[in-house]
DNA sequence: TAAATCCTGTCA
DNA sequence: TGACAGGATTTA
């Protein structure tokens, strides 16, 4: 479920609640969806550590506490992380605070994962993020040409650009007139700059909105994000083109629902 | 490069 | 009942 724009809106909306709090208890409901530490182990790192500063790289995101060691959380399809007193229905870790409140890692498919870690994994750590790290428009272009995948394919590898995922791909390629299917090495060079300029303008403009919600995303608040009523393609099947009003297809591509334009997107 | 896997819920 | 759901990793 969440992409970049959506972890990002969970990650401000956090920063008042937590930073700053110190960790009084944790409470695993669901011991296995902690990657490591052991169960154990990963609550005793956490009791009475206080929270210094978030980071958000691509769609992983990580607690700094004050003994220098990284919580993380990668809420995968349908995690979320909430603040209040009341256990929601699909709660995992409650995470009792100094100040009376609870975190809440709430996951109903419970592919979510969370860890404690003595600093970012490099793995992590080398991944661009789509939005604030720099690089060039020359080492996109790069990448491109070394692909003969679809242009879909390399915007979801997060080795590529982080925090892109399978409703922003689609966007992207909508918003810069591409077809998602197209060969990586067979976009022309001004067409990749109207995929970089898209990259930023989409992300930017769903992190404005706080997010896309159909079902289970919902921001640290509870609330749900809004830019599901901008979306050009997404979950539009069979719709009228906002450009050209021709109907927006859905075709199955590694078995995920992939949307596109079939007169503007070539 | 593609398919299977981890899960549960919802909708057609 | 089966297809599909914002993801990432492992296996074939």
């Amino acid at each position: 479920m969440p992409e970049l724009p959506e972890v990002e809106s969970i990650r401000r909306k956090l920063e008042p609640s937590l930073i700053s709090r110190t960790i009084v208890s944790v409470r695993l409901l669901l011991p296995r969806i902690v990657e490591t530490p052991t169960p154990k182990k990963f609550s005793t790192m956490l009791v009475n550590r206080k929270i210094v500063r978030s980071h958000r790289i691509g769609k992983y995101l990580f607690y700094e506490l004050d003994n220098g060691k990284f919580l993380h959380f990668h809420l995968r399809m349908t995690g979320r992380l909430l603040i209040g007193n009341e256990q929601p229905k699909f709660a995992r870790i409650e995470f009792l605070l100094d100040d009376g409140k609870q975190l809440w890692f709430d996951d109903t498919r419970t592919l979510g994962r969370v860890a404690c870690y003595p600093a970012i994994p490099e793995a992590v750590a080398n991944l661009v993020d789509a939005v604030n790290d720099r690089y060039t428009f020359s080492d996109l272009f790069t990448k491109f040409k070394q692909r003969s995948v679809a242009l879909k394919d390399v915007l979801l590898d997060q080795k590529f650009l982080a925090g892109i995922g399978n409703i922003y791909a689609c966007e992207i390629c909508f918003r810069a007139g591409i077809s998602p299917y197209r060969p990586a090495n067979r976009v022309k060079k001004g067409e990749a700059e109207r995929i970089n300029q898209a990259i930023q303008d989409v992300m930017a403009e769903a992190i404005a909105a706080e997010g896309t919600t159909f079902s289970d995303f919902r921001g640290a608040d509870g609330k749900p994000g809004n830019y599901q009523l901008q979306l050009g393609v997404y979950d539009r099947a069979g719709k009228p083109c906002r450009n050209c009003g021709s109907l927006i297809e859905k075709r199955m591509h590694h078995n995920r629902g992939t949307y596109h334009c079939p007169k503007c997107q070539k």
